[in-house]
DNA sequence: TTTAAAACATGACAATTATCACATTGAAAA
DNA sequence: TTTTCAATGTGATAATTGTCATGTTTTAAA
C-alpha cells in the first residue's frame, strides 16, 4: 500500500478523498506514518493537539476516564476514519483520549496542513462537516442507548456492532476485533464484572462462546431478539 | 424586535451572523415567521425537514421516544439556537422530535435558502462545522454522564444548569424555565418517579424548595458539592 | 364554579446493577 | 520452564433505580 496521500486509498473513507492532486501532494510533504502499539496512547485527554491522525491499521478507542476511574468508551475508530479533527476544528484541546486496541499505522497530518485546506477548499469543509453531523447523529443515539436499554440489551447490541463493523475469522467465526472484558464493559457502560456474567449468560443459552477473549457468536437471531424492546 | 434578517439581532448567537447583507436580503425574502404553542410538535423524529427553525423566543426540547414509551431529552434549545441544520446538512430525516417547552417564535428558513448558502458562502459552511463539533463535544460528555453518575448527581448537574442557562426570576427566585417534572426526568435519563423523589429529598435537605412546578435553589453549594465525585 | 383529567407525590416492592471478596486462568517475563 | 501478575470468572450482598398502586393536588375545560 502507497504510503503516498496522492495514492493512498484510505483517503476513499473520508473527507480528505475531495483533495484535488495539489491540495494532497502539500498535506503528502508534511504527514508523517507513525506505528502505534497495542496499548499507546496516542492522545490524551486535555492535551493540546498539534494535528490529526488517520488511521491506516488497527483500532482505537476514543474514550473519556472519570474522576470514579472508570472510563467510558465513546467510539471505535478503525481504517479510515480521522482522529482529533473536531478538536482542531475548535481549537480545543482534545475532549478523548485515543488508545491503541490492537497495533496500528497511523499517519499524523500537522494542524497547520489541515487547517489550510480548511481555509482555501471550501468543498473539504463541507465534507468535514457532513462527517461532523453524522458523528452527532451517532452520539445522540448512543445517549438514548445508554438511558432506555439495559446492559443485556446493550452488550447484545455491542457485539452484534463488533460483528458488523469489523467482520469475524473466517476460519474460527470468533470476532475479529478482540477486546478485553473492561474495554467492552466500557463500550457498554457498565462495571467489568456485570459485563461479564451477562456473557457468561449468553453461554449458558448458547448465544455465543468464548476461548479466552475471543467471542464467537452462534445465535445471531437470539441476539437480535434481545435488541428490540419488546 | 425587526422581522428582518438584515437588523436581525438574533442571529448573532448561530451561524447566520457571518452573512453577508446580499445573503441576509435573500433569507429574508423566503423566511417564515411561526408562533409556536406551549407543547406543540416542531417537528417530529423520522419527520423530513423542509428548512430550518432559528429560535427567537421560547425554549424547546430536542428528544427522542423509543418503543418502551419513554423519551430521551437531548438538548435544550432556545433564543438564537438553530433547529433542524443536522438534517439539512446531512440530507437526512429528523433524527429527534423537537417540542416547545413555552410558547415560541421561530423564524423558518426553507431548505433551498440555506443550501444555497453552503453552496456559496464557505464562511457560513465554517461556522456551522464549528457549531456541529461544539455539540458533539456536548453529546460526549452528556454519554459520560450518562454512564457515570448516578440519578440524584444529574439532577443536581441539571438543576444547576437550568439556572445558568435560563436563570432565575429577579422576584421570586424561582428557575425561570419551568420545566414538568416529568420532562426534568426525560432530561436527566430516569423515571418521573424517582425524580420527584430525588426532588423531594432536596427539598426535605433544605437545598431547594419547589412551589407546583417552580423550583427555588436554595443552596447552591450543595448541588455544586454533589456534582463532584467524591 | 364545578368537574374531569392530568400532573404530582409517596409507599411498597421488585429488578437491575454495582461493589467487594476471592478463586481461577492465562499470558508474559525471569 | 517456572514464576508472577494481570485478567477473567463467580458468589454474596448492598445500593440504586424502576414499576405498580394509589392518593393528592393542580390545571384546564365545561
Amino acid at each position: 500500500m502507497s504510503t503516498k496521500c496522492e495514492n493512498c486509498v484510505i483517503r476513499q473513507y473520508n473527507a480528505l478523498r475531495v483533495l484535488n492532486t495539489e491540495d494532497l501532494v502539500e498535506i503528502n510533504e508534511t504527514k508523517e506514518l507513525q506505528s502505534i502499539s497495542k496499548g499507546d496512547m496516542i492522545f490524551k485527554e486535555g492535551q493540546r493537539l498539534s494535528g490529526i491522525y488517520c488511521v491506516r491499521n488497527g483500532a482505537t478507542k476514543l474514550s473519556k476516564i472519570t474522576a470514579s476511574g472508570r472510563d467510558q468508551i465513546i467510539k471505535i475508530a478503525s481504517k479510515g476514519e480521522i482522529l482529533g479533527q473536531r478538536s482542531i476544528v475548535c481549537e480545543e484541546n482534545a475532549n478523548l483520549s485515543a488508545t491503541a486496541l490492537n497495533d496500528m499505522e497511523v499517519c499524523f497530518i500537522p494542524k497547520s496542513a489541515i487547517k489550510s485546506r480548511i481555509a482555501h477548499n471550501p468543498l473539504f469543509v463541507k465534507e468535514l462537516l457532513v462527517t461532523m453531523a453524522t458523528e452527532l447523529r451517532v452520539a445522540d443515539n448512543m445517549i438514548i442507548d445508554l438511558s432506555q436499554e439495559t446492559v443485556k440489551q446493550r452488550l447484545a447490541q455491542a457485539l452484534l456492532y463488533l460483528k458488523n463493523q469489523f467482520g469475524e475469522d473466517p476460519n474460527t467465526g470468533d470476532l475479529t476485533l478482540v477486546l478485553s472484558r473492561e474495554d467492552l464493559a466500557a463500550a457498554i457502560g457498565t462495571a467489568t464484572e456485570s459485563c461479564i456474567r451477562l456473557l457468561s449468560d449468553f453461554k449458558k443459552k448458547g448465544y455465543i462462546t468464548t476461548q479466552g477473549k475471543n467471542i464467537k457468536i452462534l445465535q445471531l437471531e437470539a441476539l437480535e431478539e434481545l435488541t428490540k424492546d419488546f
